[in-house]
DNA sequence: AGAGATTTGTCCGTATGTATA
DNA sequence: ATATACATACGGACAAATCTC
């Protein structure tokens, strides 16, 4: 086997069985060095094998230490049980301010609106020609102002177009999307979620805060009223800090 | 920024551009050596990052590849609609087989009984002490002999003994866990999953035949019957090969 | 079947940069 | 300011898998 690896199982199996425990530091370089005597190439490399799989981190000047992770639960289902949040304060420029205890704990969403062109992806979706307008809502939700979820929504611009739901200045994201359609006559009557993982960009990485080794989880979820597709919206979310909770009552 | 991550960026973008399509080789090292006029080691930690990212495989002897995922859409509530399989097909030593059209394209699922005694996780729950008899079934399915899940299921020993469910010559999968507590008389009316994504472990990397930079997704899932944890089932899944879908009819 | 070329994998050693304590 | 820590980069050597002729 090689020695890096060897080098990965050793500090895995101590991390594993708690000999380091969570967020303590592993030993320095130099340290690991003449405790397995090998290489310096060879002992960072076991140590890069960690890093991708998400059990350590290692920052320069600081040395290495034990990832730790608490995931919130996300229930996928918000949407339909949603009561709409009252508690809700808008501040400036698209952002809005949610659970107003301190302001470091608050929960804040930033929303952008923008209007493009639909590319071929989204264009077979909804089943329209590239190219037709779509309107693209993207929100970024802080949690103790870190980036915890960005949302990218679409929807047909001619299906908004002079309602208050085109409008930024009208934006109530405390209300749901489906709450919103309704308001302009769309009533959802299916979604069509598909659920998935993947290793970030790195853009995505920086935008979340994402460390090395962690996935992320996506949502992508279509709405459809009558057969039709009227909204399409992706979901990024740093699976060390969420995970997806759906809670089924089968009585019903 | 690091030369490293240019060749990375470079790298990316042509992959993203298409200009080397999925499943086309790159450049060989060499090759890009001269390119870049970059030192083997630099140019090979670029390559490193695309792999990790899941973008690229590299093989001894054969070159570096552009990665090409197909996932098949997974039903998450699968369970619940799920009418018996009947064309289920019982192999030898818990190997069950389905859909018969050719030998390569059947879907089989290997099976593993198991008593333990509760780990605290598990107990913790269950609600019981830990050390508690606990049944563990262990499902492999392989789709085209390749291994697309393993899911490892728990019951309380103590309900199951003596019936037909404890035995592992009665399992019968098609008919889905629901269905066999039933028969013993547990009905379950509450299901609560989790969802999550992670790296894998070298060992579930190796029996799940994954890449590199290939995350999981797991569903952790309890089964409640009164208000009882009856079953505890936690499933891990590629993501490159399967995503979880959730349809919903909001009609009812 | 075999020999050689090609390609990636592993390991060593060394030097310098840069952030943190 | 100094020491400690990790990050980046270069160069060289050999091993192992694959492909080609």
């Amino acid at each position: 086997m090689a020695k890096y690896l060897h080098v990965a199982d050793v500090l895995r199996a101590r991390i594993q069985s708690g000999a380091y425990g969570a967020g303590e530091a592993l030993p320095s370089e130099p340290h690991l060095i003449k405790e397995f005597e090998y290489d310096r190439g060879t002992v960072r490399r076991g140590l890069a094998v960690l890093r991708q799989e998400g059990l350590i981190t290692s920052e320069q000047g600081r040395g290495v230490h034990v990832r730790q992770t608490r995931t919130l639960r996300h229930e996928l289902l918000h949407v339909l049980r949603a009561e709409p949040n009252n508690d809700e304060k808008a501040l400036k420029n698209g952002l809005f301010e949610y659970g107003t205890n301190t302001a470091a704990a608050a929960v804040r969403v930033a929303i952008k609106y923008n209007v493009l062109g639909a590319p071929d992806a989204l264009a077979n979706v909804f089943e329209i020609e590239a190219g037709t307008s779509l309107l693209e809502r993207r929100y970024t939700f802080l949690a103790n102002l870190v980036p915890h979820q960005i949302t990218r929504s679409y929807l047909l611009a001619d299906m908004v177009e002079g309602t208050p739901l085109g409008d930024p200045d009208n934006e109530r994201p405390g209300r749901g999307t489906h709450a919103q359609l309704l308001s302009v006559g769309v009533e959802v009557d299916f979604i069509s979620m598909d659920i998935t993982a993947r290793m970030p960009t790195p853009t995505e990485a920086t935008e979340l805060l994402m460390g090395d080794g962690t996935p992320l989880l996506v949502d992508q979820r279509r709405s459809l009223a009558q057969g039709r597709v009227v909204c399409v919206a992706d979901t990024l979310t740093p699976a060390d800090r969420i995970r997806f909770g759906l809670d089924l009552d089968l009585q019903d």
